[in-house]
Formats: C-alpha cells, sequence, structure tokens
DNA sequence: TTATGTTTTAAACATCCGTTTGATACGGGT
DNA sequence: ACCCGTATCAAACGGATGTTTAAAACATAA
C-alpha cells in the first residue's frame, strides 16, 4: 500500500469541509467520521489539526506555486527586458489558476474558497504559514505588477492590488452558487474560464483607473461622528 | 436604570470581539468576562449566541439601512427621471457608509470587518437572516446598478456586480491586517474613509470596461493543459 | 410592609472539542 | 520463525463550549 489511502482520504475530506464550512468549524471527528478513518489517525499522521490545515494547502499550493514560477520564467524569457503589459501579467496568472489540475476532481471551486478563507479567517499561525512558504512567488509576481503600472504611487497600487485579489477570490470562492443564480436567471451556462476573462477586463481597467481625490479634511462635518479611536 | 446597561455592555463588548476574531472563535464567557456580567445574562437577554450576533448586527445595520433608504430617496428626487450615473449612486452608497455613527466609538473599521464577516463566516442561519431583514434594501440599490449601467448586457453587469462586492468586502474582511501592512511598507497612515474613496474610481471604471472577447471553443473539459504552450 | 415581576448570580449540565494512551494488528527483513 | 517499525483502533483524558437551573437580590406598586 503506497502511502495507505488514509492520509490521502483524510485530506479529501478535510479539503471539502474546510471549504464548505471553514476551519473552526469544522472537527476532526466530522472529518474522520466521514472519512471512515479512526478519529486518532489525523494527529498520527499529521500531528495536529494546524498541521492538517496547512497540509490541505500545501497540496495545492505547492504545485501551483512552481508552475507559476515557471511561467514567469517563461514570461519573463518571452519579453527579454521589454516592458510586460498589465493584462499579459494578469492573464499569465489567470491561465496558470485555470490549468491547474486539482488534487482533488473538486477543482478550482473549492481552491479558490480555501483561499478566500485563509486570508479571513486565519488569525496568526495561518497567515505566517502562507507568508513564509510563498510569500517569494507572491513578491515576484506583485514586482511584475508594479512593473506593469510603474505610473501609479506605490500606496495606490497596493490597494488596487488587493482590490483585484478581492473581486477574483471572492467570486471565485462563491463560483458554484453564482453559476447557478446565472443559469436561473438568464438560462446560459457560465464556463469558469468566461467568468476568469470578464474578470481580466474589469480589473484591469481598475487598475488603471484615475486616482481618487482623497478628502483631507478632519473628520468634523455635520453628522458629528467620531471615529477617533486609533484606527484613523 | 433604562434598560440596566447589562445589554449594550454585552452588545459593545461582543461587537468588539467578534470584529477581532470571529463568531465561533469568540467564546460568550469571553464575552462576559470582559464586560463583567454574568455569564447568563447573554442567555437571559438575548436567547443564544445566534441570537447576539443577530443583535449586534441589527444595531449596525438597521440605522444603516433606513438611512441608505433615505438617501436613495432624495437621489431620486434629485435626478427627478433622469439617468443617475454610476459614479453618483456608488457615492451615494459610500458617503452613507462613511458618515454612519456608529453605536460604539470604535467607527467604521469594526463595521466594515463585521460585514465582511457576515459574508464569509456566515453560513446558513446568519445569510438568511440578513436577506430577509435587509433584501430589500440590497434590491433597491442594485436597481440603480441596473439602470445606470444600462448599456451592459445583463449577465455581464451581473459578474461585475459581484467582482465590484468581491472588491469591497474581501478589502473590509482584512482591513486591519492591510493598514497595518500599509503603514509598515509606506509608512502612512491610512484612514478607513481613504479606503473606501479608493475603491470607488477602480470598481467604476471596472463597472464601464470594454466588454471580454469570450472565447466560444467547445467546452473542453478537464485534462486540455498537457501541453502549457504559452499562448499569450 | 407585603406581594410581584424582573434581573443577577453561582453552580451545574450535557456536549463537544483536540489530543493522548496503550493495546492490537499488519508486513516485510534477517 | 522471530523481531520490529509502522499503522490502526477503541477508549479515555482534560478542558472549553452553549445552555439551563434554582436560589438570591432587586425594584416597583399595592
Amino acid at each position: 500500500m503506497a502511502q495507505s489511502d488514509t492520509v490521502s482520504r483524510i485530506l479529501d475530506t478535510a479539503e471539502m469541509l474546510f471549504a464548505e464550512k471553514g476551519f473552526a468549524e469544522t472537527s476532526l471527528r466530522t472529518i474522520t467520521g466521514k472519512a471512515k478513518v479512526n478519529l486518532a489517525a489525523v494527529n498520527y499522521h499529521f500531528g495536529s489539526k494546524k498541521a492538517l490545515i496547512q497540509a490541505v494547502f500545501a497540496r495545492y499550493l505547492d504545485p501551483f506555486s512552481e508552475r507559476f514560477n515557471d511561467q514567469m520564467d517563461e514570461l519573463e524569457a518571452r519579453y527579454q527586458g521589454q516592458d510586460i503589459p498589465l493584462d499579459v501579467v494578469l492573464e499569465t496568472l489567470t491561465r496558470t489558476v485555470i490549468n491547474m489540475p486539482s488534487p482533488t476532481r473538486n477543482g478550482l471551486s473549492v481552491f479558490m474558497r480555501l483561499l478566500g478563507l485563509a486570508y479571513t479567517q486565519a488569525q496568526g499561525h495561518m497567515r505566517r504559514y502562507l507568508q513564509e512558504k510563498y510569500g517569494a512567488v507572491f513578491f515576484r509576481f506583485s514586482t511584475l505588477v508594479r512593473n506593469a503600472s510603474s505610473d501609479l504611487p506605490d500606496v495606490e497600487r497596493f490597494w488596487r492590488l488587493h482590490f483585484m485579489l478581492g473581486s477574483a477570490i471572492f467570486t471565485m470562492s462563491s463560483l458554484d452558487a453564482l453559476k447557478d443564480i446565472a443559469a436561473q436567471d438568464f438560462d446560459e451556462q457560465t464556463r469558469v474560464r468566461d467568468v476568469v476573462q470578464r474578470l481580466i477586463p474589469f480589473v484591469s481597467a481598475g487598475m488603471s483607473a484615475p486616482l481618487p481625490e482623497l478628502d483631507c479634511t478632519e473628520p468634523v462635518s455635520a453628522s458629528a461622528h467620531s471615529s477617533s479611536n486609533g484606527d484613523i
């Protein structure tokens, strides 16, 4: 038995349940029950629940970050020195995502949902783990984005990058539900690649939008609300 | 004693802790401990933890939806019959958000984070509650958006509306973390209202981006990526 | 004051949680 | 055959959770 499939059964089930209900809301007993393995198997094979969560992510992100690195190599080789347009950078990212072979057959949707959860549910440990393990790839990508939008002020680009991320992750993580609604309201079945192809013009236009006028007044205004906790 | 401040002490503390750590991760004992009230007070005054969560939201969203409705009244009165530009619709929304007087002194930041959590952490009951109670306001807003972008195909607008939502909610739900990063990397402290004002041009430009060219090749299912060619 | 309804309190309840234990079964390698 | 490292299993552990109980404190009106 290769690696007694216990460990992959656990990973498959955990991934599904995590994506469905979140990390804290999914108990080891639920996972092992549905996976038909013994409760102790998780702690035996992974060490702890935290480690299991990280393993679920690693199974997706390890091959993804490797492929994405390769694609960026190829991209920079093709544009030897010349400026790489933002659309091309984004298209490279999305193509890598779309073509990712998924460990399970759940596909893109689960992967995106997990990514979203990682960002929103992660207290300390998960964020640190993702940062340490995949920070380099993200840094490389954001460097490409910087070079492709060198006219933008750094702060502005920082926020727009996250607006972009938000569009993508949020949409993809609810993709199944949204596809159902779209199919029902417009009786037109939408393929994942269609959504991605709709996404690119949207975020691309957003990235090159005119700069906002930030109002620099004190928060007085007639409405008399104060925002004076530490968080201005 | 008006309504023995026990209930508002609970609401204040719960709101703070929920925004900080999420719903499932915040126990009633932590809340009642920090609020210096008896543990049983929550179940006595609210009935259950779920009901407490809903009460925290209601304290924010009831006045908000009322104000937003008023603002939309005013808006439609101003543009009697004429088309309302998308920017104006969006600006109305964000102005209402920004000027919201907050029950506690925590300000916008907590409200945003709670909204983000509501979408990302809410399984069944919370989603249903929000839908039933505030669905009408959202429907009215999305009608304004439809009229303000009548040139867009319905399907396209559907997806772009969710891209927009994604940018906003995703950013909100990680807002504190992002503000910290921004402060560290650009040593410039960002106010919540600044983020909101940066968001408007981004999503506005995205909404009026050129239509994508959807490739209409036959719906190839998986395994199509063997060659990993790089045809841009 | 007594009576009545509301609020607070400490303690217990019943589950659920992640983790650990120690026994048992399995499967090559020598 | 034996041993030994790996894997599985039922059971229990210690702790935390949301909720309930029943008595006490309080406030208000008759």
